[in-house]
DNA sequence: TTTAAAATGTAGACAATGTCAACATTAATT
DNA sequence: AATTAATGTTGACATTGTCTACATTTTAAA
């Protein structure tokens, strides 16, 4: 074969390893020593496949986000009609079901992205997916575009706002009335589509 | 005097030179060790005021909360007809002009809360100016304080989700219709605008 | 006022981490 | 078959948080 076996599984098994340390211990704790024990090679031998600690986090980052594109890609071709809401709670559902990976690629600070191209590359994906979906409503003028744009961002900055938020657990501290913190989510995306719907 | 003047000095000297280190080297990589240096005393003094670097930090993201809720509340007085957006502005200009300040305390993993108390006691009061202000309009009713409730948890995740990515520089890679980054903010408060004015 | 105790500081040690350099071995290319 | 590149190991180094031991100063008690 004209690829090395080993290389290919070692730089294969050293990002499932890492995801799992981080998995364990956090995305502020992991080192590449843990990964290195955890497939019981040497400490240095994740070194021959990535630079440094930051090229292989921004390898799980950038296929983090190769993921989260393609399952709001997914979920936003389900029903036409309700293509936005749907998106929206595809994207609140992956913040909880994958915490981890949210948390991965929106919560960590990025490595340099003039290094690490192909990680912002796939990250613009992910915010495409959402403004494709409002270029098809506003069409593809100017104006149309830059009104999808900026409902775009809106949007996004209120969802990313929540799904930050419920993360954090403070709305636990917050002392609110009954029924506030289940209902957090579904108002908000209420209040988006109210937001969205007037004529701006 | 009842209490040494170098206790009061160096702990008060170790937050200083500590917000100058996270200045300079940025949220992630300030380390205790740098506080000594810049303040010329041996590592392990700062110790003998803060059990570990995390009561540090704590002590550091209280201040920031304090000040951050008394801007707020300083903000949210000004005029009463434009009370809330006035918020609104005030709460991203500061997210603009302290980036840092921000960073501390949204963006940074917040230590245990069970030890560190007094730190989220003063994040709360910093939600409470949101929450007291909508609370004024919808009165003090259980339907009137669930609903400026909700509504506070809107504005603030919107709000929030915008500061962090402006401060993730994240827009610039998006190549975005000309005008669309700088009117971003603006539009993003106008939605939050129509969203509550809506009968909801 | 002398003395015991508490507070505050320093110095040294330790384990953990990222990463460099030197070396060995295996695979690929000439 | 010989040379080179790829892949792995071991050891070393500086840096970090934090423990222990010790010294000094300040405060409180006798």
């Amino acid at each position: 074969m004209s690829k090395t076996i080993n290389e290919l599984n070692l730089r294969e098994a050293c990002v499932k390893a890492a995801r799992e340390v981080i998995a364990e211990k956090g995305v502020e704790a992991w080192s590449m020593r843990d990964v290195a024990r955890k497939l019981e090679i040497s400490h240095q031998a994740p070194y021959r496949h990535f630079p440094n600690r930051d090229h292989l986090l921004a390898e799980i980052m950038r296929r983090c986000f190769k993921d989260f594109a393609e399952f709001l890609d997914a979920k936003s071709n389900v029903d036409q009609e309700e293509e936005l809401k749907g998106m929206g709670q595809a994207y609140m559902a992956y913040a909880t079901t994958k915490p981890l990976e949210y948390r991965l690629m929106f919560g960590t600070p990025w490595p340099d992205p003039a290094i690490h191209t192909e990680l912002i590359e796939y990250a613009v994906h992910a915010f495409d997916v959402l403004r494709n979906n409002l270029l098809k409503k506003h069409g593809h003028t100017p104006t149309g575009k830059k009104q999808a744009e900026l409902e775009a961002m809106f949007i996004w900055s209120t969802l990313h706002g929540l799904a930050t938020i419920e993360h954090s657990n403070v709305m636990k501290h917050l002392v609110l009335s009954k029924g506030v913190q289940g209902e957090t989510r579904e108002f908000a995306m209420r209040m988006i589509g109210e937001a969205i719907k007037s004529k701006n």
